[in-house]
DNA sequence: ACGTTTCCATACGGATGAGTATGGTAAAGT
DNA sequence: ACTTTACCATACTCATCCGTATGGAAACGT
């Protein structure tokens, strides 16, 4: 009952809970690389759940099936226990929704800034900002659940947020590159609509696979067209 | 009770039934030219529903408040009736949701051809399409709304075949243009994805009003952007 | 050793929404 | 005038899911 939870946790975001971290059996698709090291714990110990993990496995839910799938009980048969114990660490569904979006939120944040600010030539950001899309992928597959919520009242605030605090990265990369305002804020907003919209075709599976050639191909046009050569 | 019941209905569709004709009381707030002509039919005269009413109406809700809220007993009481009358006309919800899809697919079909199959200028027809969003209002919605769902069974198919008909009219605006074939299906891919992600981003209230100042120039900005001069 | 805290199971109540069963009424057919 | 058909109301069942109430068991403090 144990082998639904995904070891997909782990690659993602730190834990508190040895439990998570025992489930890290490497069944992870897409990555290979785990932020924590799989840390030989003694199996079967099977200790007590901490609050993060329901906040983990919600948002494991919320990237294979949307938000509307956490259920307390569907995701407390997930975690092996009843409902008896979500109750004791959440007073209600709501607080775990905000309280995993709270979470995800903070290591996009993070991220975002670890991963593009750390890049000095603005036309190299912007390039690395369409290819994060290829890693990373409970988060990004989180985020496009997300934006199938927009009407939630949690979600619509946390998108809000996200797409401001992508968007001026982006404008200011243009503005970089040498574009004035105006215009930045433009082709950054064009930009993100791209990215946007190249999520909705994936929900639609209407967009190539990420390690298809016909996506590169799709990706060079892109950046042809919307990054200016020097 | 019949005050929810919107006039909008006939701006897009034709109606079988005299009770929509009846309720088009002109208080649609974004159009002003609708299909069917009002023809005052004698009011009060409460004729009975058909199957072809619940679906417009159901095609409302979907815009309004997207797909789930696309209940019967909550349809019945803007129709104001029960859930007697609805049973009778469709064997249960998804027939309704099905056919309320249809109904707009096929609608969506024929407009898609009469608004931009009659341009003959390839780029002014790439504009035209960006710039059908202002208009047509409740088809646009119920487009947005849609693509909230994707994961819904019914509808997943229905925006495969919308976006795959609505690309490859780009994508031979974009041949014409003097584009090749792997150049004009990508372009093609991102204006498409661009139209896409405005619809997102308008969800999240974060698109420039489509009457602003910033909306004009957001727009020339595309154009500009995404269709070659000659 | 004994009480307290932590964590979880079981069992219930209540709300919502789909679908059924059945009966009523007005209009249309004959 | 009498039946039939079309349309709708009322009153149920059933399933799902949120939340509560309460009790039990292991771990921990002292």
């Amino acid at each position: 009952m144990v082998k639904s939870l995904a070891g997909v946790n782990l690659y993602l975001w730190c834990n508190e809970s040895p439990l998570s971290v025992m489930l890290n059996s490497s069944l992870c698709g897409e990555c290979q690389d785990s932020i924590v090291a799989p840390s030989a714990l003694k199996k079967k110990e099977r200790s007590k759940l901490s609050a993060g993990d329901w906040e983990q496995q919600a948002l494991v839910l919320i990237a294979e099936q949307g938000i509307r799938a956490v259920a307390v009980e569907s995701l407390a048969r997930r975690m092996g226990v009843t409902k008896g114990s979500f109750y004791w660490h959440f007073p209600n569904r709501d607080a775990l929704i905000e309280q995993s979006l709270l979470r995800w939120e903070k290591h996009d944040a993070t991220n975002l800034k670890t991963s593009l600010g750390a890049i000095s030539d603005p036309r190299e950001r912007l390039r690395s900002f369409f290819i994060r899309t290829s890693r990373e992928k409970l988060t990004h597959d989180v985020y496009s659940s997300l934006c199938m919520a927009s009407d939630h009242p949690k979600v619509e605030p946390l998108l809000e947020r996200v797409a401001e605090r992508r968007m001026s990265q982006i404008e200011a990369a243009f503005a970089e590159i040498g574009f004035d305002s105006a215009e930045a804020s433009h082709r950054a907003r064009l930009t993100y609509s791209a990215y946007l919209g190249f999520l909705q075709l994936q929900r639609q599976h209407q967009a190539p696979n990420l390690s298809s050639e016909e996506f590169e191909g799709y990706m060079a046009h892109v950046i042809a067209t919307l990054i200016p050569e020097k």
